[in-house]
RNA sequence: CGGGGUGUGGCGCAGUUGGUUAGCGUGCUUGACUGGGGGUCAAGAGGUCGGGAGUUCAAGUCUCCCCACUCCGACCA
């Protein structure tokens, strides 16, 4: 029997937890905190990937590489950068290993201590700094609109898969701009492709606005995110772009000459979005029944399962199954038959619902005779007999329409969750509910950190084209202008 | 680092006041019947009971030490 999904508003992390497993994503590693993605996760993981690269593209970036290692130096150099990262560091001091003295096993060898220890990179803003340095003279070397994708390390406490790993994939985009209205308007647009990308790949509706100096990245003037919202009602924040402004160059001396033959420090900005957003895409559309992955990232749209007593049966429905998966290859869409004898159909049906396929075809002699085949969606979990003449010019409109869908919901989920306070009491009472608080605050870093301590709840963003209106914080009850936004955060 | 919990076939678990040959579910192998929503039956394989020491005629069970994992906190651009 499948296990009872039906208690993930009781265990939450539990329910997820089992889902990733189970649904063949990811795992836990030997390597405490670390994940294993296997290779179903994975496949979705690349078709974000090629589709936020192609998007990178084609705002004018380029891909490059940069090292893994970081020596300790770099990254004392920008105050608030270390002091945001040095907790969650690992750090390699040694280079080599030898046998110990009973020779039974393999120890450090103290005599190859590092003259200088290296940081495994938990971002790469300061060795890219330090290269960039080298790259830059004048106006005309700018801008320098270089990302890369890579992996990175960052000791948490505390694991969960996708959400927080100790080593993850990802890509950041680092750049070099002449003006701070450039680099500014660099990572504006850059997180107005992250949310472009969540609503119309991932079908997932989110919010955009920028961090309150407590939440912003160390390093940054200015952190601009999207945060979306969870089917628990806890917020997570699924991407970043920051304006660092002139930090990084100060504090790596990257100066050009200028138009006017002046001597500059060059404006920067950095973005991110990681694997993270695969637990995003998990807890955005998943049901009882397991995953549900939007057709245009989903590694299989279509599955086709033949249902067949005798191989003659199976021969007939291959045939009929080959033109319809043919046709439908060539208007773009991908397809899989699973003609295996080693499952049940309907231990089939139950593993791609799990997985999340998009849309099933299901042929049987039933169908033969009729010349129908069995649709079923993923999404509602309807099933219609459609004609075999027509499924595949019917099923590009049906994954637009599941992947629309998906988003409505999603987004009428996200509605239904965002709610506006306007009282101290109101707000200890609402946040239990889970969802976007939207209230007003004073502005300062105290009154968010008192909030945070009494509430569990964060400032996810402070809209940034809202409309200002004169209220009194909720905690403080000092003059505020502007609502923000509330929740709890993964 | 603090506070709980759990370690028993691959996975998930039961195991009574200490008492015979350590069970169950699931998965795996083989075969038959099956096949339109995780099938049924039959026969099999699979165990240092986390490790060590102790108490005892006898330890999965009791005591002590250690180890691992896990949950809750602290941490988390």
């Amino acid at each position: 029997m499948a296990k009872d999904f039906s208690s993930r508003e009781d265990n939450y992390s539990q329910w997820y937890n089992d889902l990733v497993v189970r649904a063949d994503l990811a795992e836990n590693s030997a390597v405490r905190g670390c994940m294993v993605i296997k290779p179903y996760g994975y496949a979705i993981w690349e078709n974000m990937r090629d589709a936020l690269d192609k998007m990178f593209k084609a705002t004018g970036h380029v891909n490059a590489y940069f090292p893994l290692f970081i020596p300790k130096s770099f990254f004392s150099r920008e105050a608030d950068h270390v002091e945001g990262f040095a907790k969650e560091c690992a750090v390699v001091t040694h280079y080599r290993l030898k046998k110990d003295e009973q020779g039974t096993g393999i120890v450090v060898d103290e005599d190859a201590r590092l003259e200088e220890e290296l940081i495994v990179r938990p971002t790469s803003e300061t060795i890219i700094w330090d290269t960039y340095k080298n790259w830059i003279q004048s106006y005309r070397d700018l801008p320098i609109l270089c990302n890369q994708w890579a992996n990175v390390v960052r000791w948490e406490m505390r694991t969960r898969l996708f959400l927080r790993t100790a080593e993850f994939l990802w890509q950041e985009g680092h750049t070099a701009h002449e003006t701070k209205e450039e680099a500014i308007e660099e990572s504006e647009k850059m997180i107005r492709v992250y949310a472009d990308f969540a609503e119309n790949f991932m079908a997932m509706p989110v919010m955009t606005g920028v961090k309150s100096p407590n939440e912003r990245f160390a390093g940054a003037l200015e952190t601009y995110c999207i945060e979306a919202m969870m089917q628990d009602g806890k917020s997570l924040q699924s991407g970043t772009s920051h304006f660092l402004g002139q930090n990084f160059a100060k504090a790596f001396d990257v100066r050009f000459l200028s138009r006017e033959n002046q001597l500059e420090y060059v404006w920067a900005s950095s973005w991110g979005v990681s694997t993270r957003l695969m637990g995003a895409l998990i807890m955005t559309h998943s049901d009882d029944n397991g995953l549900v992955i939007p057709p245009k990232l989903a590694p299989t749209q279509v599955v086709i399962v033949p249902i067949y007593k005798q191989t003659e049966q199976l021969a007939q429905i291959s045939e009929v199954v080959n033109k319809i998966k043919s046709d439908l290859e060539a208007k773009g869409v991908t397809v899989k038959y699973d003609d295996r004898d080693t499952q049940k159909p309907g231990w089939k049906f139950n593993e791609y619902e799990f997985k999340g396929v998009p849309v099933r075809l299901a042929i049987g002699p039933r169908d033969i005779e009729n010349g129908t085949v069995e649709v079923a969606r993923r999404d509602t979990l309807t099933k219609e007999i459609v004609a075999l003449n027509q499924v595949a010019d019917m099923i590009p409109n049906l994954l637009n329409d599941i992947q629309q869908n998906l988003y409505d919901r999603a987004k009428q989920r996200m509605e239904a969750n965002t709610r506006e306070v306007n009282s101290w009491e109101e707000f200890k009472e609402e946040i239990e509910k889970g969802g976007f608080l939207v209230a007003h605050w004073d502005g300062t870093p105290e009154t968010e950190q008192l909030i945070k301590d009494e509430t569990k709840a964060t400032i996810r963003f402070i809209p940034i084209n809202s409309h200002f209106e004169d209220g009194k914080c909720i905690f403080s009850g000092k003059p505020s202008k502007q609502r923000v936004f509330f929740a709890r955060a993964y």
